[in-house]
DNA sequence: CAGAGATGCAACCAAAGAGTTGCGTATATC
DNA sequence: GATATACGCAACTCTTTGGTTGCATCTCTG
């Protein structure tokens, strides 16, 4: 829910890895963290604000637990992201009509 | 051009505000701290690492410096954002056709 | 049941972030 | 020329982050 979280949580390059992987497929911390130069305990951590940001669920299923990407706040990034942009663009045509007239 | 500096810019509320304030007009650094709960510094620091993300550009104008919004970058964030989005789509139809075959 | 696999929790560390104050400098203005 | 305005730089705090290691727990399998 909060943007806050979201958008830190894209800061790192580690996570958006992550994001791109689950992206694909759900898969472990473990899985994950096979061919990332860090432990598992890290990659966790990753997960975790990923989590928190809801931009991931979290199932666990016997003694693994299965990440699942949620795409729910993405598209409120993207909203935000738009809005913002629409404002500049509506703004730069005010500002080429009245240079005109 | 770095994705991960102009996420981790829009990650801070202080930030996205001065965006949004930057998307109806340029300002100064002076201009945007009245208003806000914080010193002129705390201000220029925030838009040195939005001008850092290349969120905004500055110019000088005698004996002060204007900031503008820049909106490629939030386009490149956009574009990412719905890149994994989609992927997401598409994995999802793929798993619903298996479902049914 | 014993051992291997997967996880989670806690302590610790170095670096970066967000904010402050203080000061120096350049540009307008009277 | 003196003063006020707008700015930039540096030093100093406090908290968060990204990473580590070590250990305890739970679950699966031979």
């Amino acid at each position: 829910m909060s943007a806050d979280a979201v958008f830190a949580a894209l800061a790192d390059p580690t996570r958006r890895g992550l994001v791109e992987s689950l992206a694909s497929a759900p898969a472990t911390a473990t899985d994950l963290a096979k061919g990332l130069p860090m432990t598992r305990q890290a990659v966790s951590k990753h997960l975790a604000m990923l989590a928190a940001a809801e931009l991931v669920s979290t199932e666990r299923r016997g003694r693994e637990t299965r990440y699942t990407l949620r795409p729910e706040p993405l598209r409120e990034v993207s909203r935000w992201v738009d809005a913002v942009g629409d404002e500049w663009a509506d703004r730069l045509s005010r500002l080429e009509r009245s240079i005109r007239d």
